[in-house]
DNA sequence: ATTACAAACTGGTCTGACCACTTTTTAGGT
DNA sequence: ACCTAAAAAGTGGTCAGACCAGTTTGTAAT
């Protein structure tokens, strides 16, 4: 049993896939293995390495060919985001600037948010809101989606979920009881329009996962 | 031809759950009905639809329990309209979004520097101030770019370095007297650590372009 | 050397099967 | 009638194999 079957094998594959993909240089634009040598070298069956890979293609890391093969998403060809991709599949040492760069696309969504009335009144907030004060399951990531989709950019969407993506923070759990302070003060600010306020409460919120 | 094979069956099965979704007004946290239901209703196969629903899933937008069915995302679920759509129909690249995203990446970049002193001691900001000063030929990107590379974010350089290549903007440009003083002031106040006063230049200068 | 064709390769889709886990139903006993 | 425990049904997780439809590569004829 050299594989512990605990996490589902899909996710296991991109994992395995961003190894891989780190341990022979690929580059972007460069093939991948195909479907059938990648399920031969990972051990397991063509269909599970499949649902990987469609998941990795629909966030638009990778393109496949009919016939032609898998390849690394290519920046040249006019896909704006791709060059992500391959910063955060390449470059371990970086999550720190993953990081970095994913709260800022949070903090500006909250930033726009505040500074535009007609967002601060989206019932979303009040039923987050809510939920949070009743103790329901809540991701942490999906709070923060809602701000981004709520802010508008769509680029910026689409460049936070391929950070989320591969980064290995906490933000996939549920809040927990300390949390639950921090924000309902971010999320009554944000209403209120206080800018300010509302960052200092993500940044506290920040600090504390 | 009245269906289009054209596109990938999971990009297809995905566009359609989505209007599955609005259909039956399925709620955040309800169940969808289970894949081989699915794929018996979308006329394909398990496989097919277990490849949209990995997609959803590594996205965040659905969530699945092993013998317990596959459920819309707490919260997120009545966004899921507008992220599909942007995803899926491969909506264009709103100018306005790169726009918004780059110049968020250029806020960010002064607010950390206003936050670093060993950041704003740099010697290339008295250089660019002089450099302004005596009219000599300085491209706008030019000026940014040492912000976004001071910062030490390389991925958001590299985000940034993308988004200019899309640009449609002067920013290629070398300044004009009208901007000399408004940069200067930018510059002096980053010097000096008054980020809101920095902000504050900086959405001038961009107000003027 | 060039061309045309055949073979090998690769992704796309489908079917059926079995397992593990959860939910529902049913049967038994109180 | 109620409760409990076992059985059944439902559901996601994984796998193997097959066939199709494109692409790439190798080869033979010109």
């Amino acid at each position: 049993m050299e594989q512990k079957p605990a996490k589902k094998m899909f996710l296991q594959i991109v994992k395995q896939l961003r190894e891989l993909i780190i341990d022979r240089h690929i580059q972007p634009g460069d093939k991948l293995p195909s479907e059938r040598v990648l399920c031969e070298q990972l051990n397991t069956s063509r269909s599970s390495v499949r649902e990987a890979l469609r998941s990795l293609e629909l966030l638009g890391l990778i393109e496949t060919r009919h016939g032609g093969g898998t390849f690394l998403a290519d920046v040249s060809g006019n896909q704006l985001v791709e060059i992500l991709s391959s910063f955060i599949l390449q470059e371990e040492r970086s999550q720190k600037d993953v990081h970095a760069t994913r709260e800022m696309h949070e903090r500006e969504a909250i930033r726009v948010i505040c500074q535009q009335s007609q967002l601060r009144i989206l019932p979303i907030w009040d039923s987050l809101f809510t939920q949070i004060e009743l103790q329901q399951e809540v991701r942490r990531d999906a709070i923060l989606r809602e701000c981004i989709v709520a802010s508008g950019n769509r680029l910026s969407l689409k460049i936070w979920m391929q950070l989320i993506a591969y980064s290995m923070t906490s933000l996939k759990e549920n809040i927990t009881d300390s949390e639950k302070q921090v924000l309902q003060v971010l999320l009554k600010s944000m209403q209120m329009g206080y800018e300010e306020e509302a960052i200092e409460a993500f940044n506290e919120w920040m600090k504390q996962l």
